[in-house]
Formats: structure tokens, C-alpha cells, sequence
DNA sequence: TGAACAATTGAACCAAAGTTCAATCCGTGA
DNA sequence: TCACGGATTGAACTTTGGTTCAATTGTTCA
């Protein structure tokens, strides 16, 4: 990372947001701002954002509706609660919906900046992940629709010449299709097929 | 499962023990109350729970330093915290570490009846994976430690050839090896050693 | 319509894996 | 000490998997 990771602050407190920023910025951080759920979501497409620190209680969206729609657009994106008008339902659902931590106001710097760090690197890490798949995704996306069909069985565990009767076909097709799956997969040993299919989803079928 | 789930409850108000005691008797669950943390861990090893429900603050051990060790023991048993003294920072805590759910008192029975049976659902799924996990352990516990060697150096997707020659022997050693292996674990494709191996944490040799 | 690609098959061949029978060597426990 | 199990190897064999060359059919895209 040749740049500083960027967090989101949505608040509507001006206050906290100034303060917070000054804050987070000395920590060689960047930071934008948000005063509503409703101004961060037109602006969500817009910014690359590594963390988001969010209120729970604002006027209009809440803090918890719009953990939900971050979630639907961005399933890994650390998001870091800190509020004054808390409650226990609200933290234990934030919590169990992913959130990394749930702190209250007012907040002890070094708390915060220790729950910023986690979020941060447990971001990093699933980005890390999220790349693999994706490229993972790519080279098998590349398969023809046979070809994951016989792949489909191979991480079954089933010998060729079973694939090919169930496929109705003949076994030198079978041997022709997942030949070209570790042409186009880069995946040469059954063992790294299974492992990828598995990371990706592909179902077997036994 | 012929028997009723077994509901342990962890509190030191006795009023609160009977009521809910009562409660989830009503609803054909066998409970054992507990009035202290450390009554309960002296008749840990003793009974076979389902699910506990343990209070925060009680005299001597919190229910927070309680579900570490209970965690310690049995890491997948569900828990579900009820507490009338509970903060933010504690419901996080105990969530983050792996609870159920964290109700406050006054609970609402509904609410409670529902997070109970869902610490029993995903507790029932616990267990089936235990079993699974303890059934593929024990298998593969039978494998001599050459074996074991082997199949790690398998698993990594290597042929025997290459297996052979790492390991200073024959070719035909390596193929009596993987044949003891199948016998022993009844594991047959490589495809389904991949995934035994996987799950037990068996790492690969590369 | 012609080019390109996916799917299919056959033949022949080589490499890898699995099986069976037989044998040797070494440590551990009875 | 002797028997037993684990580790090792060899030989011969079968099955399975992987590769190459060549060819056919159907569909899709420009």
C-alpha cells in the first residue's frame, strides 16, 4: 500500500466529525466525512474506503439500516461503531451482523485507535483474499459449460470412465475436457482443483 | 435425540433461577440451575448440557470470565447471556467471543424462547460436526507416522515419484504407503483425502 | 456465408497409480 | 528370545490418467 488507508466517518454530530477527523489524520490516516447514512450512500460508488466509523442513532437511515445496506455492497468492509445513545439489542446486533467493535462516547483514543487498527488489518486480509478469488474466479470463469460439468464430477472423485457414462459420452472426451481445464485453470494436480472449486463454490456432483 | 435438551442456567438471584426454571420446563426442557460461577464449573465435568444461560455479574466469577472457561472446555457448546447489570462493552465482549445472544432483564419470553432455540439449533449442528470430526479422527489416528508423512506429501498434490525421492525410498514404498492409507481411513479418491485431510487440519508437506 | 469456437470421437502412446505376491530388516512387547 | 507389526523393496501386472494427432459436427459471430 503505497497510500494511507482512508476511512469513512458518517455522523451527525459536526462536531465529532471535526474532532475525529483532526484525530484520525494526524495518525496519517485520510478521511471523509458524512453527515447522514442517506450523504454517505450517494457518495458510496464514488470513494474507495477502507474502514467506516459509524453513528448508530442519526436523524433519518440509522446507523444499523445502514450497516445492512454496506453490507449488501460490500460484505467485507470493516465497519467500527461508535455512538453515544447506544443500547445492548443495538451492539449485539451490530456485532453479530460483523461489525468489528461496537465503542461509546466519549472514547478513549487509544481504544478507538486500537479497534481501528484491527478493522483496518482484518480489512486488509480479506481484500488480500477477495483478489485470489477473484482472479481464481476469472480462470475458471473461462470454462465452457461442459468443461465445469466434467469439472464438477472430477471433485466428485469419480474415475473418468464414470464421468463418461453418466455423461453418455466416451472416455477420451472426458480425458479432452479436463485437460483443457488445467489449460485454462493453470490447475494441474486434482488436489488444487478440488481446493480451488471449493474456495469458489463449485458444487460436485455425486 | 430421544431425551429433551438439557438447558443449564448459571445465576445468582434464586428468584430468577426458579422462574425460568419453570419457564423452560414448561416447554419439555430438562434444566440444572447453578447460583455462582464456580458452582457450575464444579459440576461441569458432571452433566451433559445443551445450552447455557448464564447471568453477568455475580458474586465471585462473572459470566464473562466464566465463558472463557467453559469456551476452554467445550469451545462449540452455545451460550446465551440474561443479565439485568449488563453494559455495551460487556454484550460486545461476550458476543465477539462467541454467545448466542446477550438479552437484558426484564427478558421477553418470546425473545428468549427464540434465541434459545436457535443456541440449540446451531448447537445440534455442533455436535453432528463434532461426531463427523471424531468419527474421521479416529480413522485417520490408525495411520502409522510414515503414513501420515505420506499422505501429507499427497495432499500437497505430488505424485509418488516425487514423494519418493524427498523421502529417500522406493516408488513402491510410496504406493504401499498410500494403499494402507485407503485401507486404514476407507478413503479411496484422493479427491475425499483432500478434504478429510482439510478438515482435521492435517497440514500439507510441499 | 465463412471463420472461430465448443463438443465430440478415435487411435496410439506414455506416465502414473493401484494391486498382488514375496521378501528383508528392525524395534517392541510377551 | 521370539513373534508381531511397521517400514522397506522388488517384480509383474492392470487400471487409470494424460498427451498428441487427426477428424467431424454444430453453433455463433462478424
Amino acid at each position: 500500500m503505497t497510500e494511507p488507508p482512508h476511512i469513512g466517518i458518517v455522523d451527525d454530530d459536526p462536531a465529532l466529525l471535526k474532532a475525529l477527523g483532526r484525530l484520525l489524520r494526524s495518525q496519517k490516516l485520510r478521511t471523509t466525512s458524512y453527515a447522514s447514512a442517506e450523504a454517505f450512500l450517494a457518495d458510496f460508488e464514488n470513494v474507495d474506503l477502507d474502514c467506516i466509523i459509524l453513528d448508530v442513532s442519526m436523524p433519518g437511515m440509522s446507523g444499523l439500516a445502514l450497516q445492512e445496506q454496506i453490507h449488501a455492497r460490500r460484505p467485507r468492509l470493516p465497519l467500527l461503531f461508535l455512538t453515544g445513545q447506544g443500547t445492548i439489542p443495538m451492539s449485539v446486533q451490530a456485532v453479530k451482523a460483523g461489525a468489528v467493535d461496537f465503542l461509546t462516547k466519549p472514547v478513549d483514543q487509544a481504544e478507538l485507535m486500537t479497534a481501528l487498527e484491527r478493522a483496518l488489518t482484518e480489512g486488509a486480509q480479506a481484500n488480500r483474499d477477495a483478489q485470489e478469488l477473484t482472479e481464481l474466479r476469472d480462470r475458471f470463469g473461462r470454462l465452457s459449460a461442459r468443461e465445469l460439468e466434467v469439472l464438477r464430477h472430477v471433485i466428485a472423485g469419480k474415475p473418468n470412465k464414470a464421468i463418461a457414462a453418466e455423461l453418455g459420452v466416451s472416455e477420451q472426451t472426458i480425458k479432452v475436457h479436463r485437460m483443457r481445464v488445467t489449460q485454462k485453470t493453470g490447475v494441474n494436480s486434482v488436489v488444487a482443483l478440488v481446493r480451488a472449486a471449493d474456495r469458489l463454490g463449485i458444487k460436485a456432483i455425486d
